[in-house]
DNA sequence: GTACCTGCAAAGCGTTTGCTAATTC
DNA sequence: GAATTAGCAAACGCTTTGCAGGTAC
């Protein structure tokens, strides 16, 4: 996503309306790497505009996304998420706290080449873990080998 | 995911009842590669037992997840899906006709690696493109260049 | 002034839950 | 016979939509 101001002017210039309501979700997001779900931003938001709405939010994150400028994330659990970064990177959530990490790796080129025959587009990995944080607290599963608490065999 | 009469006996030896619904949804399962939502086999199963409900089918799946018989996963789109191919493999979604295909390919283990000082439990990987059916269509999208319509300038 | 946008509320969809009755062991 | 499980229906959370009024241009 590009700077607050850039992405003002070029939004006026491809006709769209600066209200505050955008102006304020654009500058939440600016620079944000906590993976916000819609949910999250209409709060942050409503600090300041109290009278915005959910719906509000969703339409920009949504003209956003078309865009170009943020992308949408499905990393499982009920809510979307919306990340201002669209390099592509992977994601990575820990299963802890819940808090969602960017991380690069590169990834072989058959990756990309899919089932036989098939075109791919966009990739999109996603780790589930344990954060270093989380690893340290002496919490259930800070030490267990697996995430998945599951397995009743 | 065992084979049908396998996985009875491993539930009887594990104090778990064999219902009828039950029995039919482990079937509609074994060997499918659809991926199919829940909503799917109910579909599936109340063709055969007119009376099952979507509460059943949600619980059974729910059942098997937590065995470690299928995998339940999210790719987006609003219902979840499930697979009872439990290897680690990666998942393929066309943007043509929707369906749902297995590939596989080895990454590298930087990627198991994660972000600094984390531990990585799950790794799932989702390619989104055209699959080669698809692509010999004369349809929209079908020579396009990327499905992702979202890079505005 | 005009068209787009906001806010509100309700509907939509997939999923989960509570309770009673039926079924499995 | 005892206890788990199915069925039904309603509730839930997230997202989308319809409409009337407001606001940017």
């Amino acid at each position: 996503m590009q700077p607050v101001d850039a992405l003002i002017a070029h939004c006026r210039a491809h006709g769209m309306r600066m209200t505050v309501q955008r102006r304020a979700i654009f500058q939440y997001l600016w620079g944000n790497t906590k993976h916000p779900t819609a949910e999250e931003v209409f709060q942050a938001v409503q600090e300041r505009y109290p009278g915005v709405s959910l719906a509000t939010v969703y339409n920009t994150l949504e003209t956003l996304t078309q865009m170009g400028e943020i992308q949408r994330l499905d990393l499982g659990g009920a809510a979307e998420r919306f990340d201002p970064d669209v390099r592509v990177h992977h994601h990575f959530t820990c299963s802890g706290c819940g808090q969602v990490l960017d991380y690069f790796a590169v990834l072989p080129e058959d990756v990309f080449a899919g089932p036989p025959g098939a075109r791919v587009d966009r990739v999109q990995l996603h780790a589930v873990g344990l954060c270093a944080d989380c690893r340290k607290l002496p919490l259930p599963g800070g030490s267990a080998k697996s995430a998945n608490p599951n397995l009743s065999s």
